[in-house]
DNA sequence: CAAGTTCTGGTCCACCGGACCATAACTCGT
DNA sequence: ACGAGTTATGGTCCGGTGGACCAGAACTTG
């Protein structure tokens, strides 16, 4: 609710009329996909408290605004990125002391995006840069706030939705090829799956890739050409592709 | 982030050091099961706005606690139970005007219980009931603010988790028997599964159940005695029972 | 043109999920 | 006390899926 429900029998020992004044901020978790391995959008903060340590982008919710128009508002402004391609609210902040000026709660958002060549550009590029995110995670980078939880737990989510949801597809470009799809579930996963079982889900799933005619260019090094697809409308509801190593039994395939 | 990193190269339109005043509080939904079916606590208000009207319970944050703290707390305040058997944020809501007399931001807690008929009486038992959420959802009870949806959300998200993670023992008592907790997935999805491979699941699955050596009486209606268990410590990753109806290809089975 | 690399379709088999049957162990009514 | 009804629980059977593996196609480079 609201305001507080005074009809429980316990000691009234605090005053509903006289709340705490906190302000709402909303950051935002930019993930993409670069050089075959997952990487986090962060900037380098100018001002203290943290000055010179990273953070993720983010910004105070106005009170005009809902929280996922705060968080696409905030996305633009900070990366030039409009297309919300995918823009998923995952968890709320506010353990007291986790800024030393105020009490402020943030609602965290995850962001998956695609071709971050072009959106590092747009912002201005100095203070902000595409870091892996295991070097974000194990320390190697400390970023600010308690902004290194708040990431671990958005890629905990992606891992999670990686499963469940289509999106991947939201990793990579406009049109894309069926290995460029499994290295997104390699990499997040941080394991390998069988090129041509992959390919057969994938293509199974009706409504999830949409042949286009036409090929993509082998890479340097050669191979047969690859089939080119582009993004189906199935983005929710149960991807095709499933986490391996789930049988912690007693299996262990042939 | 914290404050506003102003490094994008936007309009400065909106000043960081003069950040908006928000209210911040928790609000739970406690689902329960109740007579076969799925119930939500519900508090009816006694002061404007929605006088009258049927709301979810819930408080203020304190700046001198964490959110979870806050809902553990408001939980038994409200509530009388102390066991936080499964407290879990599932989303913020912040729409402007969601209370018309001030900004609030709401952080919403799910909360599943056992035995609620001690809770309800244990809360000053006059403005609480447990209502189905049947009712609660099909808007034959009006709630308060944005609460219809709030409760619609956590109890999608019991749906997923119910699937995914061991929160359907949270729903039985300490000990239970096998058609108890087949229960509480036929009521939360509302589907009938086989008792006997539902059984050979859930015992198969390793440290989910575990078997004390007594057995249930039977019920008025007769029968064999069932088997008594009690949950095991495998509360997360993973349960065995799987939501049917998903391969929505083109299947049927024999 | 040979060798290497990648894509893509095919095959095969173990395992799983769900339907179904059978039996055990209780209740109640007569 | 005994049959009928009811619930619990184990057994069996079978189609479908997931994953390992092979083979051929279509490109690269040297």
């Amino acid at each position: 609710m609201t305001t507080k429900t005074r009809d429980a029998g316990v000691p009234a020992d605090y005053d509903p009329s006289q709340f705490p004044a906190f302000a709402v901020t909303v950051d935002m978790v930019v993930l993409t996909m670069s050089n075959g391995r997952l990487h986090v959008l962060l900037v380098r903060r100018g001002v203290p408290p943290f000055a010179g340590k990273w953070a993720i982008p983010g910004g105070f919710k106005r009170p005009t605004e809902t929280l996922d128009e705060a968080a696409r508002r905030e996305l633009g402004e900070e990366t030039g990125v409009d297309s919300a391609s995918l823009l998923k609210q995952f968890g709320a902040y506010g353990d007291p002391g986790r800024d030393p000026r105020m009490n402020v709660v943030t609602v965290a958002y995850l962001a998956v995006l695609r071709d971050l060549g072009a959106i590092a550009a747009g912002t201005d590029a100095a203070d902000a840069a595409l870091i892996p995110v295991s070097d974000a995670l194990n320390g190697k980078i400390d970023l600010a706030f308690d902004h290194a939880r708040i990431v671990r737990d958005a890629v905990e989510r992606v891992r999670v939705d990686l499963e469940q949801t289509g999106i991947a597809t939201a990793f990579v470009g406009p049109t894309f090829t069926v290995a460029e799809l499994r290295a997104v579930y390699e990499a997040v996963w941080g394991v390998h799956l069988d090129g041509a079982n992959f390919r057969r889900r994938v293509v199974a799933e009706s409504g999830w890739v949409i042949p286009t005619g036409r090929r993509a260019r082998p890479g340097s090094t050669g191979g047969k050409p690859a089939e080119l697809f582009r993004a189906g409308r199935m983005w929710k509801q149960g991807g095709p592709i499933r986490h391996p190593q789930s049988p912690e039994k007693g299996k262990g395939g042939r």
